[in-house]
DNA sequence: GAATGTGAAGGTTTTCACAGCA
DNA sequence: TGCTGTGAAAACCTTCACATTC
């Protein structure tokens, strides 16, 4: 990029300051609930295992939310949050691979609680073509392009063996959708504009596994 | 700590050099399998969209692997990795929580070819308690300490509710286990020499959600 | 007095760039 | 010549510390 004007420029937020941002807006919900009105960078902090400078500094990215010698107000911060987070709304999702992880994320009930909804299932399998899950049918996989489209389709969840990942991916780019979260163990490509995140459940036992071996020390 | 010998020195590895090991490890498994013989920083880095640099540095923190002018022997760097990782050996998993992301776990391909064996099941359900998921019969949570140790886990992956996670968590640390994979959306506390991890599959959904309203750019 | 908001300092991670070796 | 291994530089992220505001 050689040029900017001011309306294009947006300081660069760190994946880590989002991350944290999903585990503010969590926090918030649980004092919501006790009753808490206002909640202090402190307090915060301390239930998340952060330090409240942290806390302050990510909120700052994004406004002044709180009031000096008071603290950050518990509903209005996590409606902040929520705003900034795209969560104020619902997400129509479609998921594809109705094996045992796609089928286990159809009903967990953490995504519909956070306005992601997930309205269509496919899969290649004849056997799971036509079968119901919480109420949803199965699709076949041919007529993925169509039916994302006519189905209003934001975001999409794959849940299929690795070898099968590209191409769907693929496919999936070509019907317009721009935020793809891959459970499969593959490095996928998509094209600029689209944003892709995988979720590799393995990772972490693995993270585990070294810290056993090595007797890590925790930070 | 106030002092340590050179034995029990070790520069402290970064949680991202760990998780990029686990990757370098996948990379290797499928360029062994396509009959490669040496691989070098600059095509690993490119599979998994890093810089030959990083993938260099993260490797001269174990050791020298390398030959100059060459490349790595895939061979022996995957088995390298696999021992600085843990892989090289067989870990015994207990799972608690058989509802629907438990039950899910239990038949995932992906962690028993690592090595990673689910052997015990656990829940408080009496209608679970008793019942057989993929050869494992499921215990009652009311024995959990007992069967921790009779059966030698030494890893346990909580999948319960949220309300739940910490007191199941408490009791798996005094039963001696010291490595925790967490699936409950819940900050958790262990004791000094236990090891969690969090698994919080909302969180790239969350991510993604962002990058969309935000229309972040990607980097 | 209490707690935010924020430049500056400090620390960590990544990238650069090149010496060294096959 | 080609590619590793690695100090040094650059980029990035976190923490400090304090002026500011309620």
């Amino acid at each position: 990029m050689s040029s900017f004007n001011s309306s294009d420029f947006k300081k660069k937020i760190s994946e880590s300051t989002i991350h944290r941002l999903s585990r503010y807006f969590r926090a918030l919900e649980s004092l919501e609930k006790k009753g808490d009105e206002t909640v202090s960078s402190k307090e915060l902090a301390r239930s998340e295992k952060l330090t409240p400078a942290q806390v302050r500094k990510d909120l700052s990215f994004f406004g002044s939310f709180g009031t000096r010698g008071l603290g950050y107000p518990v509903i209005e911060l996590k409606i902040r949050i929520s705003h900034i987070l795209g969560l104020d709304r619902e997400w129509r999702i479609a998921l594809i691979g109705v094996g045992n992880i796609g089928s286990a994320l159809v009903s967990y009930k953490e995504f519909s609680r956070q306005g992601f909804k997930i309205v269509k299932l496919f899969d290649n399998d004849q056997r799971k073509i036509g079968s119901n899950h919480k109420g949803i049918v199965v699709s076949d996989i041919k007529n993925l392009s169509t039916e994302l489209k006519d189905a209003g389709i934001e975001m999409v969840v794959i849940c299929v063996p690795v070898q099968d990942a590209q191409y769907l991916v693929d496919d999936v780019v070509k019907a317009g959708v721009r935020a793809i979260l891959n459970f499969a163990p593959a490095v996928l490509k998509v094209p600029d504009g689209v944003f892709l995140r995988n979720e590799n459940m393995s990772m972490e036992l693995e993270y585990l596994s070294y810290a056993l071996v090595n007797n890590h020390v925790q930070k």
